[in-house]
Parts: structure tokens; sequence; C-alpha cells
DNA sequence: AGGCTATCTGAATGAGCGTTCAGTACATGC
DNA sequence: GCATGTACTGAACGCTCATTCAGATAGCCT
């Protein structure tokens, strides 16, 4: 007993290859959330995780095939809760209300503020992550953008141009997350979600 | 002739010792925008400036040093720049429409955005770096504030809590200049400067 | 002239880190 | 029971890179 590989009968294990290789993918963006894409190393993937560096270059091949598997299961993740999230509200006021509070950081989809930066950041040098923070960015648009739509057509906001609110709504959002993820004093949680909620009610001359 | 360091009959130096370490600091800024702050090495400097690694160090103790002091230079320089360029403008509309062009990285202030992009990241992990562009970011913000109560005042604007839609519009220029920096392919730079122009027309409900 | 200091170089040093590899343990099929 | 493949480990290798260092050069003071 105690020793490498455990077997079947003991506490952990079980359907251990695949249990381990989503211990070490958590443990990776976890890394990456701490020390950043650029100061991500084996060692702390592997400490993290609770195994050897040769298994996270085992099931990776390399710490970059750590990073981008790590990336796209993020990017999996964030489309599936974002589904998910806004088929629980009903009407466009509602969902609208409900991404503001996404992007606070309330929800628990979208999760923290500081890998989005990672990850722009990683898109600059990149290819492989700037496609996925393309892909990121597009999917969270069109969905501003559906909600947006969909509340025009409702007669609930004005009849703007769609587009363009939510090109300037998302990125106000990214802006605004910036300061909060840098711990900027003079923003919190809550004061985001207002500037920008009296943002879009602006923008779509909603009737507060 | 053509040894290490020349005499001053030469076509270099001059006053060479202040003239090279500038020369260093430029360089390290130029690396840092192509390569990012983790990509720098001390060896993409010395090369960019046409010297020894040896002086590099020997200038700034350290390449952290290097790093920093490129820092100090952009923010200096960003002080500069931005308190010249806004003094040449005249009212306050003159004013930020002089604001969106210089986000849209028309005017030769600001400079490049990825590198703020790369500050940002930084600043998650350096404290000087975040100081530093917690500093930029007031300036920034507070020579905006500035302009829209100078617009209020003279009636250019409607009365709006300038505090909010300084952060706002600061806010909304970081978001998109993020899908620029990035080449986004639905960004450039005329449509960011049309859209933060249409948005600071809302938020100041002035007469397009 | 002869030290002294500032400036500058190129090679050497050594630490950190990704990757490779030889080997162990276990499971499965024969 | 034996071979084979998968999962896994820890040590070793080798490379990159910041930093150190032993000089070289040129002005400056005396």
């Amino acid at each position: 007993m105690a020793k490498g590989t455990l077997p079947s009968s003991d506490s952990l294990s079980a359907k251990a290859p695949e249990e381990r290789r989503e211990r070490i993918l958590r443990a990776t963006v976890d890394v990456v959330r701490t020390r950043g894409f650029a100061g991500a190393r084996v060692s702390d993937i592997a400490e993290a995780a609770g195994t050897s560096q040769g298994l996270v270059l085992y099931h990776f091949r390399s710490l970059a095939g750590a990073l981008d598997a790590a990336l796209t299961l993020l990017e999996d993740e964030f489309y599936d809760d974002l589904a998910r999230d806004l088929q629980e509200q009903v009407g466009p006021v509602e969902r609208l209300r409900h991404m503001a509070d996404l992007g606070a950081g309330l929800g628990p989809a979208v999760g923290d503020w500081r890998l989005w930066l990672e990850l722009w950041v990683r898109a600059l040098h990149d290819p492989d992550a700037r496609e996925t923070r393309e892909s990121l960015d597009r999917r969270w648009r069109a969905a501003l953008r559906e909600v947006i739509e969909e509340g025009v057509a409702a007669g609930e906001f004005a009849p703007v141009d769609a587009d363009a609110a939510a090109i300037r709504l998302a990125s106000l959002m990214d802006g605004l997350a910036i300061q909060l993820a840098l711990e900027d004093p003079d923003m919190t949680t809550e004061r985001l979600a207002d500037l920008w909620w009296d943002a879009a009610a602006l923008e779509l001359r909603m009737s507060l």
C-alpha cells in the first residue's frame, strides 16, 4: 500500500487515469490563475495536482500542451455555463440583469477576470490563445446581442443598433473588469454592476 | 578604430553615457512592445540598443531594473504628452474628440495599446507595475472628468455625474482597445473612435 | 606620467526549468 | 504464469538565460 498507483480497492483512484488527467487540468487552471501563463511551471502544476512532473508531461506532452488543454477546458465550461445560466432567466431585462451579475463575478460561470487578462496577453503572442479568446468574446457578444434584440422586439428597449450596443456593453464590461481584477481601490463588484447597469439603461433607454 | 568605446571625435557618442542609457531604455520599451514583459530578454534589449548585455546590467543592475525604468519612462512621457496634447485643444467638445482619437491610437501620445495590456498583466503580479498602472489610469480618468465637468459647466453637456461618466468612458475605451490590440477582425481604429464617440454623446447627451 | 574612476565588453558561471528516460507497478489478454 | 501495454515516478540531461567578473579603454585629477 501507499505507493505509486493505487489498486482499485484503495480510497483514491477508481477510474484513476481519467480522473488524474482531470485533476492535472484543474491544477493547471489554478496555477495560471495565480502565477499567470508566463509564471506557470510544470513543477507548480504537478505539486498543485499532487502528482509527479513526469505525469503532467505524460498526459499532455509538454507544458504548452497542458496550458492549451486548460484553455479549451475553460472555453468549454464558459459555453456551457453561459448557456445554462441564461436559460434559467425569463425575460430580456432579467437576462441582462443576470449578465451584469455574471460580469461582476457573482455567478459561478465566468470565473476569475484575472484569467481573462492572462488570456488576452497570451493572445498577443500565441495564435491558439488568440483564437480561443476571439471565440469566447464572440460568444459573449452574441449572447448580449440576442438579449438586446429580444428586448427590442418585446418593446422593453428602444430600437437601437443591437450590434453597436452589444459591442459597447461588452467592451465596457471588459474595461470595468480590468479595474476589478487589478483591485483598483475605487472599483468593487457592486460598483461594477451598478456602473454597467446604468450604462445599459442609458444605451437601451430603459426606464429605470 | 572600430572598437569598443569610441573617442569623442567619432561620429557617435558625444555625451555618450547618458545617451547610451537612454538608447537602452528606448530599446527596452520596444522589446516589451513586441515580446512582452514575460518574453523580454537581456540579449534582446542589448541587441535592439546595439550594445552588449553587460552594459544593460551595468546601467540598470538587473533585467527587472531595466523593465522598471522603462515603465517609469513610459509613465512620465504619458503625463507630458497628455498634458501638452490637451492644452492644444480649445473647448470641451474638441478636447473630448481629441481624447477619442488618442485612444484610437492616432495621436503620438499614448502609444501602443499592447503595452497597456502587458502592463495590466504585469500589474497582476508586480506591485511596482500595479502602482504605475493605477497612477496612469487615475491620471487619464481625471483628465476625462475635468473635460466633462468643463463641458457641463459650459452647458455643452447635460449635468451628469462626472465621476461615473468618466470611469465609464475610460473603461469603455479600455475595453474597445483590447479588441484593437488583439486585432479582432471586427474592430478598427475608426470603428473604435466612432463607437466611443457615440457612447460619449449618449452619456453626455450631446447633440450630435 | 601615473593612478583613479566611469564606461563598456565578451566570456564564464551557475541556477532554473522543460523534457527525456530507464525503470516500477499494475492490469489484461493469452 | 507470462507477455504486453498503460500509468506513473524520480533522476538525469541539456538548454536558456540572468548575472558575475576579469579585463580594456578613455578621461581626469595631481
